[in-house]
DNA sequence: ATTATCTATAGATCTATAGATAATGC
DNA sequence: ATTATCTATAGATCTATAGATAATGC
């Protein structure tokens, strides 16, 4: 049952795949390693042979899940000329309400995550964290750095909330409204000041 | 081993209360039945005459958990001359943080309850939002109902997601940082319009 | 020969239930 | 007599491991 050493690699990084899927749709505890192999096409027995614990995996997938989705923004914010409208669209949308499993892992593991120990998954989700607020940073107007970076928290913080929030609701109408007031608020209240102007 | 009527009405309300506390200080999923019964002072074996399920009990204990937030929220804006920066400052804070235990329901719970299918629950869920709407709507300043409930939706989602952040980060200063910038952006943003006049 | 994955399973959980026990309350 | 809680356990999970198997790669 030995297999190329391409195909070990191609193998280790399908279980990853889908362990940053996963967890995100169903949460950390929410699926088993026996359920995700088998999700991967591999039976439960190799999986520590490719990870050291389940807490590693999870830390890779989280790492995963961050990568995708900075990637993602990175090429959307490139080809755009209002960066921060197109990320705040993307972000607080009907899709990533949605598609969890595809979308940011603050939202969909961090509730999760602050209830694990787990020391190098808790640094993984700080990284993950300042690596927005600092993108954020960048994108929100303002006259000082000091004052960029306050936007720039409070806007993650609603952004994150207003997902949260939608994906719980039940009633279309009011997870819809979520939506929408939220990404509109924030539309308007970083606009660009050559529109403020 | 039977017990006066009182003492079976006590029981029930304690293994509600120890719910309600257990579920948002380890998730939904995170306390299994018989600790949760142990941690009442119970055996497992009682648990099915008092709750007809687990997802029964989950529901007794998320509508609990919101009863005694808003009540606390209700008390602390009726003895206070600024009702939402007393709710913001009591919200947005390194207590709530550090209590998730007697705290927000949503903020501890709302990513768990959105995997979960029971339509009770995510009704619940539903109309604790609906509720926190309604409150903020009532105390956010603005010129129309439609800004008010706008302001409101945004104001929810920033605090949800500010607590929810600030708990996932390890890192006490960027913590807390969170937590300042948000109480402060959300306390300056909806100033009473005679601080702003 | 080495080793990645396989089958199979250990031991510890989980939700849920069955039947025994013993105090309440008619 | 009724019934709330008890002990005990069923059956299905979970994470993790042991040893067998068979294809790679020296």
């Amino acid at each position: 049952m030995k297999i190329s050493k391409e195909t070990v690699e191609q193998n280790r990084e399908r279980v990853i795949a889908t362990a940053a899927r996963l967890f995100r749709e169903r949460g950390i505890d929410g699926i088993g390693l026996v359920d995700l192999m088998k999700a991967a096409g591999l039976t439960p027995g190799g999986f520590y042979r490719q990870f050291k614990s389940k807490d590693d995996l999870i830390v890779q997938a989280v790492k995963r899940s961050y990568k995708d989705m900075s990637e993602d923004i990175a090429g959307r914010i490139a080809a755009s000329d209002d960066p921060l409208e197109t990320l705040v669209r993307h972000y607080v949308s009907d899709y990533h309400r949605d598609d969890p499993g595809q979308g940011c892992g603050l939202a969909a593991m961090a509730a999760d995550a602050a209830r694990h120990d787990d020391p190098e998954l808790r640094e993984c989700f700080g990284s993950i964290v300042s690596n927005y607020i600092g993108l954020l940073t960048k994108l929100v107007p303002g006259h000082s750095a000091k004052a960029k970076r306050s936007a720039a928290i409070a806007a993650l913080a609603e952004m994150i909330g207003s997902v949260v929030l939608s994906r719980v609701v039940p009633d279309p109408a009011l997870s819809g409204e979520i939506i929408d007031t939220v990404s509109n608020d924030l539309v308007k209240r970083h606009a660009k000041s050559s529109r403020t102007a």
